[in-house]
RNA sequence: GGGCGGUUUCCCGAGUGGCCAAAGGGGACAGACUGUAAAUCUGCUGGCAACGCCUUCGGUGGUUCGAAUCCACCACCGCCCA
């Protein structure tokens, strides 16, 4: 079985410009091929660490990755799919955000002897000078077909400034620049960017009259349809400092039944026949493949000790009870002990379980947070000195907390 | 450039002088049930030293005992005409 067939059996494409084509290339490791990543935070997330498994796969079977920063598409903002403008980001945030960006990526992709590549758009993009541009690109795309353009749909309602509809004009710039200068001949990217794609290979066409392919990888969504990686509207994210393994841990293994499978087809590296098996499981038999989803994605992005760490305190947590070593805990500070003790709603916004005071204090009266598993109701109970130090803090079923005195 | 409409709490969206911390829905959070699942039901959802006080309805000023609501100016957005 070629890569091609593999990914389509991990259910990772969505669409391809040339089936025959992409599959000869690919499967004979005669793809250089491209992925960009606009640095819109400074960490990566859930989304682009689908994009660098893809990377890596084709890598394995010696295709050459070219990994895009956009620090000058980031300058536009991409409107693909979305319903409103994005925050404009000023040049230092880009820069910043790049340089981020950079730093994670290597931990995924093997950089070294030029078997893979990082470029940044910003080197071609931020000097071009408008009216050269314009007359080199403009007469290639028509405003007709771009204005049909899926990815646009939603703004056609709410609006779309000029700014942003030239995204696309920099996408394709961007195929038809690093075609020339690495001989880049495939671009691969979430299923949204297809019509920013399209635009690249068309302008590549146009322009050389040279074929590129393109193919874009299904977005990771749940069975309902939202986009996974989000935890109540935030990323998750691959920096630990963000996102912390455990908490990274606990994301997937907190995946719905229906999740669960195409998670570990879609983004582990497990072998298929393995996969294959698992699918057979069901009901409370899924509980395993959660875990073994959990531990592999945090094992790829943190390191098989985090992974590990992540696992035995989710275990100790949520199972027996007992290897309490590795469970998250917050500090606390002698400085904060008051009467002899701590007022558990300063406990609970210490430890980072509550926002505020008063979603701490409703918490409590609601019956959801134990001290070292006594529920307490009382919203003026104070925990004493010397329970403080270990003392085991939960709000809701799942977060926990152990409380350390510095 | 002209005409009309809009900007409300995390999101959608009601509210057109006091009864408004602001309906309803979604989401989030908490409880029950469970398998750290889903579905369902219940509670809850601006902050705080909490029967009270403080801050919020695009921005700035004004009218009024009192403004999310009225007036003026500004900003941004949409639609229609050029």
């Amino acid at each position: 079985m070629g890569i091609y067939e593999e990914l389509v059996a991990r259910g990772l494409i969505a669409q391809v410009t040339d089936e025959n084509e992409i599959k000869e290339l690919i499967n004979n490791g005669k793809a250089v091929f491209y992925i960009g990543f606009d640095p819109t935070a400074d960490s990566l997330h859930v989304g682009h660490f689908m994009a660098l498994c893809l990377m890596r796969r084709l890598q394995q079977h010696g295709n050459k990755p070219i990994a895009l920063v956009g620090g000058g598409t980031g300058m536009i903002g991409d409107p693909s799919g979305r319903t409103d403008m994005r925050k404009m980001m000023t040049v230092e945030t880009i820069q910043h955000n790049c340089e981020c960006f950079k730093k994670q990526m290597s931990r995924f992709i093997d950089f070294s002897d030029g078997k893979a590549l990082m470029v940044n758009n910003a080197d071609w993009l931020m000097n071009l000078n408008y009216i050269e541009f314009i007359r080199d690109v403009g007469p290639c795309f028509s405003v007709n077909n771009m204005l049909r353009a899926e990815c646009y749909k939603q703004r056609m309602e709410k609006g779309l400034s000029f700014l942003e509809f030239n995204y696309m004009i920099m996408q394709s710039y961007d195929f038809l620049e690093l075609y020339k200068r690495y001989g880049c001949n495939m671009q691969f990217g979430g299923d949204d960017q297809w019509s920013n794609m399209l635009g690249g290979t068309e302008l590549i066409r146009k322009k050389l009259g040279v074929n590129v392919y393109a193919m874009t990888q299904t977005l990771l969504t749940t069975s309902d349809g939202k986009k996974m990686g989000k935890t109540a509207g935030n990323a998750v994210w691959l920096d630990p400092e963000k996102t912390s393994p455990y908490e990274f841990y606990q994301y997937w293994r907190n995946v719905e039944d229906a999740d669960v499978l195409r998670c570990i087809r879609m983004l582990t590296f497990l072998p298929l026949e393995q996969i294959d098996e698992m699918d057979k499981w069901e009901g409370s038999q899924l509980n395993t493949a959660k875990e073994i989803l959990a531990y592999e994605l945090t094992e790829l992005v943190h390191g098989k000790e985090e992974a590990e760490k992540a696992q035995a305190a989710s275990r100790a947590l949520f199972a027996d009870g007992s290897d309490n070593a590795n469970i998250p805990a917050a500090q606390v500070s002698a400085a904060d002990i008051r009467d002899g003790g701590i007022d558990l709603i300063s406990l609970l916004v210490a430890a980072g379980l509550a926002e505020t005071r008063s979603e701490a204090r409703r918490n409590i009266q609601q019956g959801g947070v134990t001290v070292n598993g006594e529920k307490i109701t009382d919203f003026k109970y104070v925990v004493p000195e010397a329970e403080l130090d270990g003392c085991m803090l939960r709000k809701g079923k799942k977060r926990y907390k152990k409380i350390v005195l510095k």
